[in-house]
RNA sequence: GGCCCCGUAGUGUAGCGGCCUAACACGCCACCCUGUCACGGUGGAGAUCGGCGGUUCGAAUCCGCUCGGGGUCGCCA
């Protein structure tokens, strides 16, 4: 070994010992004669002092050096003299006083500070992103990303479950998000997918007698972006057999709430985990996946404003909808400009408007409930259709007080909760009511089997075709398959999903009611799902599962909101890796190979392909190998 | 695929028709400084404003296209 310790792992216990360091040079202090360097390895930092007097030419090789070089360190742990401890670093009582040293690779400027945590582009990050997870932020995160894996590792082995993996070359899917294709060179015309989940392997694996399986599995998507979305990204995935719901659901509690303990111990959890139905969730907040870290719970104003001649909202409620609204709190004090934001953004969402109620705050010591309310205490666009204490009445029942403001959609539910959820999370937001020292976990079940789409006018799956409906819903399947509940269920925290899952149909005849209900015919089913309809019919043992995003719950533990930021090398919006510029053209021998012929779109794309917007100086180098 | 935002020295920002011969901070280079730890001091180098085209007497500033990054809707679980 070129080092003796790690920078970071140093005491006032090591004091006296002659140790040697290796590291990267983070800080240097010249002070004209005596030099200080923090040498910074994967364990953290230690102050290094060159005396002039003791080691000069250490110094000379000291002086030389610059932020990143890498370096080695021989010499003495000594305790620092009394008044210059450093309390903020960990090695602070102690530093090194440099006997020998030799710079193991000189290095050029890095493009961004490594030293500092200074804001720096996306696009500069990725180009450079083993400079940038040199950087404290980025290797805190992957440390912790470990620490989660082998969490996680070790708590599934402890309750009896094997890791097994599955295949990355597979078979592609109809249903569900877009597949990344591979070409096969061997069978012409053919293609592999790459798993958008290890889904149907892990169900053969219970069809195979494991009872308990879980990966730490890759899976891809080639779907547009965001910043909680990655072409590829790791999933937990978990399978049982012989469980019903609740067991999954208490495995799932049951990681969760650990993994809260050990990596978050200041945040607070409910205990027990709650859970809501479906039906529950969209009503009260219009979606299913609410941040119940604050209220702005969503009432019904329905048969509040049933007879109004205010037509907005008698329509709705004739046409099948009904009139909902959220109570923002302190929501008179909301400026005008930001009135008609709310307003465009309920019209984004699909609403024809947005009506919106203050209730101007009460005097000093007046009572700040909504009785007695005159003219002057009421602003809104629909004063004149309804006196002061109709409209007082409509705030009360949503729980609201003088000083707060309404919120009102009218719609088919499907829109009221969509704009109702969008405008909570955002008035939230804007008003920091998510505490972050809270971590919300919920389960939400009794997910609905199917939903129509409307594009296609079909039904297709809510979660994924192998899930098992209700068997009191069953008699449903045919004649209303969208009140057909599911076994599905997810876990959900502070607005995201973390996971989903469901008990899956182990009856073949269940999966072709389910089939046909999707509109697959038995013609289609047999050639993409004929080897699950097979092994079901040897046996299938009763089972079902769960998948946590694993890189959604590092992000929520590390407390970062992008994923990006706990993944080593991830890609950017376009799905493009910034680092190797992947993905790139290839030979057209490789192409004959794999029997592809680009069409003439692809060959003008390859014409116009940019050059690399970042300046590679060391491509000179590596074309010279 | 639609809509929106951004693109100025190495990094982060300012400038938003002529005052820009592009400013500031950090970084970088040189010199000075023996106890600092975001060390300090003095001096200096460094961008033609992502690219292309247009408007204008005049463009970093306005317009169009394009490339790249990001957000959002669709898509995706």
């Amino acid at each position: 070994m070129l080092k003796s310790h790690g920078c970071g792992e140093l005491r006032g216990e090591h004091a006296g010992q002659r140790v040697t360091l290796a590291g990267w040079v983070h800080r240097r202090r010249d002070h004209g004669g005596l030099i200080f360097i923090d040498l910074r390895d994967s364990t953290g930092l230690v102050q290094v002092v060159f005396h002039p007097e003791e080691a000069a030419e250490a110094t000379a090789v000291a002086s030389d050096v610059r932020a990143e070089f890498v370096l080695q360190v021989r010499g003495d742990v000594v305790a620092r003299k009394a008044g210059t401890e450093n309390p903020d670093l960990p090695t602070g009582a102690i530093e090194l006083q440099a006997g020998e040293a030799t710079v193991l690779n000189a290095s050029e400027t890095p493009p961004f500070p490594i030293n500092s945590d200074t804001e720096v582009g996306e696009a500069v990050r990725l180009r450079y992103r083993y400079l940038d997870l040199r950087r404290e932020r980025m290797s805190e995160n992957l440390r912790l990303r470990h620490r989660i894996v082998k969490f996680i590792r070790d708590f599934m082995d402890d309750r009896g479950f094997l890791e097994i993996e599955t295949p990355v070359l597979g078979l592609a899917t109809p249903e569900g998000a877009r597949d990344y294709l591979v070409p096969s060179r061997v069978h012409p015309g053919s293609f592999y997918a790459l798993p958008q989940s290890p889904q149907q392997w892990k169900q053969l694996l219970m069809v195979a007698g494991v009872d308990r399986y879980f990966q730490i599995a890759r899976c891809y998507r080639d779907e547009d972006l965001r910043g909680d979305r990655q072409p590829e990204f790791t999933q937990l995935d978990v399978e049982m057999a012989f469980v019903e719901e609740e067991d999954v659901l208490v495995l799932t509690e049951d990681l969760y709430a650990s993994m809260a303990r050990e990596f978050a111990s200041e945040r607070s959890i409910p205990s027990p985990f709650p859970r809501i139905t479906f039906a529950e969730a969209m009503e009260r907040w219009g979606s299913d996946k609410p941040d119940l870290r604050y209220g702005m719970e969503i009432a019904d104003l329905s048969n509040d404003v049933r007879g109004t001649e205010f037509q907005v909202f008698s329509r709705a409620i004739e046409q099948g909808g009904r009139v909902r609204a959220i109570a923002v709190p302190g929501g008179t004090d909301t400026a005008r400009r930001e009135v008609d934001r709310l307003v465009d953004m309920a019209k984004e969402q699909g609403a024809k408007g947005l009506v919106w109620v203050q209730f101007l705050a009460a005097g000093d010591g007046a009572s700040d409930r909504l009785e007695g309310l005159t003219e002057e205490d009421v602003r809104s666009p629909v004063g004149r259709f309804f006196t002061p204490e109709q409209l007082g009445e409509l705030g009360t029942a949503c729980g609201a007080r003088r000083g707060d403001m309404l919120l009102i959609a009218a719609d088919r539910d499907a829109v009221t909760s969509k704009v109702l959820d969008v405008l909570r999370r955002h008035v939230a937001d804007a008003q920091g009511l998510a505490s972050p020292d809270e971590m919300a976990f919920a389960f939400i079940t009794e997910t609905p089997m199917f939903e129509f789409d409307e594009d296609e006018e079909r039904w297709s799956a809510v979660h994924h075709l192998f899930t098992a409906p209700w068997e009191e819903d069953l008699g449903l399947l045919e004649q209303d398959p969208g009140s057909v509940r599911s076994h599905a269920y997810d876990i959900i925290c502070n607005g995201q999903e973390l996971a989903s899952g469901s008990i899956r149909t182990h009856r073949r005849d269940v999966l072709e009611r389910v089939l046909h209900t999707l509109g697959i015919g038995l013609e289609e089913a047999r050639l993409k799902f004929g080897h699950m309809l097979e092994a079901f019919t040897y046996g299938a043992p009763p089972h079902g599962g769960i998948a946590p995003g694993l890189d959604r719950t590092v992000a929520l533990f590390a407390g970062e909101r992008d994923i990006r930021e706990v993944i080593a090398f991830p890609k950017t919006k376009s799905a493009t890796d910034l680092v190797m510029n992947a993905p790139a053209p290839v030979t057209a021998k490789q192409l004959r190979e794999v029997h592809i012929e680009l069409d003439d779109e692809a060959e003008e794309a390859l014409e116009d392909r940019a050059a690399p917007t970042v300046e590679r100086p060391s491509e000179a180098w590596g074309a010279a190998e």
